[in-house]
DNA sequence: CTGTAATTTCAGAAAATACTGAAAATTCAA
DNA sequence: TTGAATTTTCAGTATTTTCTGAAATTACAG
């Protein structure tokens, strides 16, 4: 390997930290070259840059290319194939976000899904069964809510983050301002009902 | 093994899983059972149940007790150690979301910092900068909205994900009632002006 | 203290995963 | 077509991770 040094401490890490991201080493490696590479490279190159033999290049990225994370190019009078890493680091996270979703919940919300269907049949799965319905439904409202904020532009979801916890208090205002407008002038001092506490708008 | 059915069908999933969530068999199954279970378990029941040997068990309990996701707890008379996992689900993922934020995220943010300290000495290093630079300011943005939903309870934070996607609507209301009391009136229909976007309240 | 119960550590076996080189398959220019 | 360039597959090896049983350590009742 003989890389410019900050881009092999980049590549470096990321290959240390794969295994904690649920890839190997060299996945991490090539994922990282590519991302802070200036232009898409054959496999070759990434064979070359990162002293891995041609086969190993051949698997990473056809991992990452399972994971939607490197695109696949080709330059004009040449065989080979290039490949590259996306540049916006908003659309990397919605790849990501949805693979690991993929990968991570989504079977686990089917298992779910699956038990709540059946009769228990001792009283320990009846506890069980109780569980796993407060887990599937905690699963099912945080990939609800991820699906709708995916649908999101990187703008508007920037801002919103910006906001942070300050979102709380425009849902507080916006609930003020219901009661306003449909309630009597003197509740609006009373205790806010439950029901616009719902998520309606 | 010899769990009731719906018990082991759970327990032996999060076995499967485990290797996707970054965690062994082990562990995924140690803590699936305590996770359903009505009481609290010795290290020798949870051996027993899953028919791991003792010290395998030890250091299922271990790994879980560094991630924070079991209780210890004595009974009474009785000197073995019992551990329960927290019944509470948004807890849980409050954990769940700080122990990987601290595996898999600071230590990159750390290396991004020290790499963006550095002056690049080839070109092709001002480049990879830059993208450390992209890849930096978002990760950031992320962890420091994560640090400021952490702090909210878990109620508002259920009724903000039931929203959705609304809020980008109750923003842009915000925006509208902003105009409306800062600019002239003829401006209210006017194109936003960017500043409205930049996260403040 | 002493002795037993309980837990942890750890070296080595077992299992799983990663990696390589050679061979096979595919692609495409001529 | 043919055959050279390129990519993929795969069997075998290397490496890493997981798991166990035995030994060491710790905790505590008497």
């Amino acid at each position: 390997m003989n890389l410019p040094p900050l881009t092999q401490r980049f590549v470096l890490h990321f290959g240390e930290m794969g295994s904690r991201w649920g890839i190997n080493r060299t996945v991490g490696q090539i994922y990282a070259l590519l991302y802070v590479s200036q232009k898409p490279l054959n496999a070759d190159e990434v064979g070359e840059a990162l002293s891995f033999s041609r086969s190993n290049v051949s698997m990473g990225l056809k991992e990452l290319q399972s994971w939607n994370l490197v695109r696949l190019m080709h330059q004009p009078n040449d065989r080979r194939e290039y490949f590259s890493a996306p540049e916006d680091v908003w659309a990397i996270f919605r790849t990501l976000a949805a693979e690991r979703r993929k990968r991570e919940i989504d079977p686990t919300l089917s298992m779910l899904r699956e038990a709540l269907m059946e009769q228990p049949s001792v009283a320990e799965d009846i506890h069980a069964q109780a569980r796993m319905t407060q887990m599937h439904d905690f699963i099912e409202l945080m990939t609800n809510w991820l699906d709708d904020v995916q649908k999101m532009d990187s703008a508007t979801l920037a801002s919103l983050m910006k906001m942070g916890s300050k979102v709380q208090k425009l849902i507080e205002m916006k609930d003020k301002v219901k009661q306003v407008f449909t309630l009597s002038p003197e509740a609006t001092t009373a205790p806010q009902p439950e029901a616009t506490h719902d998520g309606k708008l």
